[in-house]
DNA sequence: GGTATGATTGACT
DNA sequence: GTCAATCATACCA
């Protein structure tokens, strides 16, 4: 598993230090290879405007899941950050599949094995992650993550699919992975973010 | 009450 | 490249 306090640290930090990360949920999953970190000061984030209903658990104590429908379709998956009451998250955008192959193939049957996780909403999809599991603790079941397996090299760039905030580069990667959900830009290769 | 907007994806021109 | 699906939230009346 990984150390107690890995996620009470500043979201951005974390979101880099979780690529490499290996993920399950009930068994399935993979390595991690592509986050993005939302920070309550920033304009892009759910918990800019305070907390709601929805965005509740992102308040909550770091270490724990925040899983939101997004488009009234997709569920999205993030991880808790910093201290309680913070509001930040780091939002998983994809993983290269590793365990449990059959169970993602029956679940997204018509994507091939390199789309399957590539992209928040095909993750949660691949991996069963529904509303259910909002709040709930990453440090038991269904969740297991274990410490990368070694060092890789990670680029940075900007964040995908958002209106404002739109230069910070808060979305990070591992290089040359065929798993992400889109190449990182030459500029912004080896690019090292601001903590 | 109404209406606009998404941390997306898949189908289609 | 364009566009629809589909709904919680935010904002306005």
């Amino acid at each position: 598993m990984l150390e107690p306090d890995f996620f009470a640290r500043d979201v951005v930090s974390v979101a880099r230090a979780l690529i490499g990360v290996r993920l399950a949920v009930a068994g399935v999953g993979g390595t991690i290879v592509e986050t993005e970190a939302y920070h309550h000061e920033d304009p892009a984030s759910h918990s800019f405007n305070g907390r709601t209903q929805r965005n509740a658990a992102m308040f909550g104590p770091p270490g724990r899941a925040y899983v939101y429908r997004s488009y009234g379709i997709h569920w999205c998956l993030n991880f808790v950050c910093e201290a309680e009451g913070s509001g930040s998250a780091v939002l998983l955008r994809a993983i290269e599949p590793e365990a449990g192959l059959e169970e993602m193939r029956d679940r997204r049957w018509r994507a091939d094995t390199r789309l399957r996780c590539a992209g928040p909403g095909r993750l949660t999809q691949s991996l069963g992650v529904t509303g259910s599991m909002d709040g709930l603790a990453l440090d038991a079941a269904p969740f297991a993550l274990l410490p990368a397996a070694g060092p890789g090299e990670i680029v940075a760039g900007p964040r995908i699919g958002i209106s404002r905030a739109i230069d910070l580069p808060w979305r990070f990667g591992l290089a040359g992975s065929r798993f992400l959900s889109r190449p990182f830009g030459r500029a912004q290769r080896g690019q090292v973010a601001p903590a």
